[in-house]
DNA sequence: AAGTGTGAAAAGTTTCACAGCG
DNA sequence: CGCTGTGAAACTTTTCACACTT
């Protein structure tokens, strides 16, 4: 996909470095150092370095990486230039939950609009977003061109509805339903599963 | 901490894996085999070998893994013989949110009780766990030796709080605030970063 | 002097391939 | 025969250490 492989982790900290660089710039920080963003960002300055030598040479010797072009660059990278529109499937306790949550919307994501089995009852808890019966979920990816989604569907649909959403075009799904997806290579799948993690915690745990 | 060193990998596997398993018992399995296992789980066969074979042997040659054995090694492994008593910091949108999410209960994990800044307000939100102020934390923690905590503060406090619950003996955190935080190596942090994933996937999302 | 860029070494993880057991 | 258990090989990712630039 890329010149030199990119290790895909690497692809994750571009994320976080480009959240600690808003920051500094919002505190009017012009130039910052690999080891200074390293600590914040919770990695090794190496690691930073190597990470940014992978797109090309930022920085100033003797000097430090300037703050906002460097954003500016992982911004692009990460496709981020223009807002990417997402469609949210499943609002039931947790999909509503999400749609609720302003964490999405604050890092710059807008999800256009959520679809349920039952939206007459899913329309009940509050949701600001415009909200679809299940069955409008082709015309509406195939109209609008939506690439990506949040599944928040249970277990049990969860297989069915990405097979539709793959289908109709969707290339990146975030998924929450807690079931390894099958999807073509092309297409990829983001587990976040909440009690995996708990469950991984107790491990340590003792 | 264990005689091999054991892949981080394959702890988070682990739970997978058991959660497969379960669901084999509930259909009346009774053996499994690494291949049949393993795709499930979404992994290679020999993956899900070496992976057990680091806790000791297992299956039978010819036969595979007997399932219900199986399940019930890995449940002890993971530290799940006992119910862990989780606390849950911060009732706002997302935490309040998870508090209705049956996910956590479903897999058997009990949110004993949830903190936050402004308990009035976060009681509006519709929650069945006892809701105490902030300020209850230390006590709390200390009486009813709780271990693990569920954290959904805004970013701005979540070094504070955080400081404070390992001060209170807190060990393993399930971190949902966009913060990379500083802790004690002895205590593990397990971050869950929505809005990172969903930027993680817009690089792929072309 | 301060701090990046990078080859090379080290560490960590996955996959292979096959011996060995039931 | 079928399928596990496992050393060894292959691959990926991290860390080191230092030459080099401003």
């Amino acid at each position: 996909m890329e010149r030199v492989d990119i290790p895909k982790k690497t692809i994750y900290r571009l994320s976080i470095y480009h959240r600690c660089l808003k920051r500094l710039m919002e505190r009017g920080e012009d130039t910052v150092s690999s080891s200074a963003l390293a600590k914040v960002a919770g990695v090794k300055p190496a690691q930073l370095r190597k990470d940014l030598a992978y797109f090309g040479q930022f920085g100033t010797r003797g000097l430090g990486y300037p703050v906002e072009p460097l954003a500016g660059m992982i911004r692009d990278l990460l496709g981020r230039e223009r807002l990417q529109p997402v469609i949210l499937v499943g609002a039931g306790n947790l999909g509503a939950a999400l749609l609720r949550y302003q964490g999405f919307q604050k890092e710059g994501f807008e999800v256009v609009a959520a679809f349920d089995e039952h939206p007459e009852t899913a329309r009940q808890r509050g949701i600001a977003v415009p909200l679809h019966g299940a069955d409008e979920l082709e015309a509406f990816i195939a109209k609008e061109g939506v690439r990506m989604a949040i599944l928040c569907v249970p277990g049990s649909a969860a297989q069915a509805v990405t097979n539709r959403l793959v289908q109709s075009g969707i290339q990146g799904i975030l998924n929450f339903s807690p079931v390894v997806l099958e999807t073509p290579p092309e297409v990829v799948v983001n587990n976040v599963d909440l009690a995996l993690e708990l469950e991984h915690l107790s491990f340590f745990v003792r």
